[in-house]
DNA sequence: CATGTGACAAAAC
DNA sequence: TGTTTTGCCACAT
């Protein structure tokens, strides 16, 4: 059921979610929305997200840890700057320790939503 | 209305 | 074991 509400929605839900100092990947989400291969959709939800001011994007990386949308942010480092200034250690635009800080909204949420 | 693209990920070879 | 290809679905042109 609600299997076909809006997808980006979902994501933003999600991405609202991640708590603080933590991050999460695009595959991550999309499994959590049921979509399992579509992380593609995460990452597009994300370019959308420009309308969402609350949206976390730059909590939310690739599967390695990669800030894969660093580009498209503000600033080039930008992405960085905000992830270093909540604690995560970034080097070469990598999330230091990710999976320590990786934040699983199926563990996390398990199932709240 | 049809085609292409895209902040990824996993299966296939 | 690394590289290549497909899948995914919505949005833009």
């Amino acid at each position: 059921m609600a299997a076909d509400q809006h997808f980006f929605e979902r994501v933003y839900e999600v991405a609202k979610k991640i708590p603080y100092g933590r991050v999460t990947s695009y595959g991550a989400i999309a499994r959590y929305l049921g979509a399992g291969r579509s992380a593609r959709m995460v990452g597009y939800a994300m370019n959308a997200s420009h309308s969402m001011p609350e949206i976390p994007a730059h909590r939310v990386v690739n599967r390695k840890g990669l800030l894969s949308g660093r580009h498209h942010f503000a600033g080039t480092n930008l992405m960085q700057q905000l992830l270093e200034s909540e604690g995560v250690e970034v080097q070469e635009h990598q999330v230091v320790h990710f999976e320590s800080l990786f934040w699983d909204p199926l563990s996390e949420l398990q199932g709240d939503r």
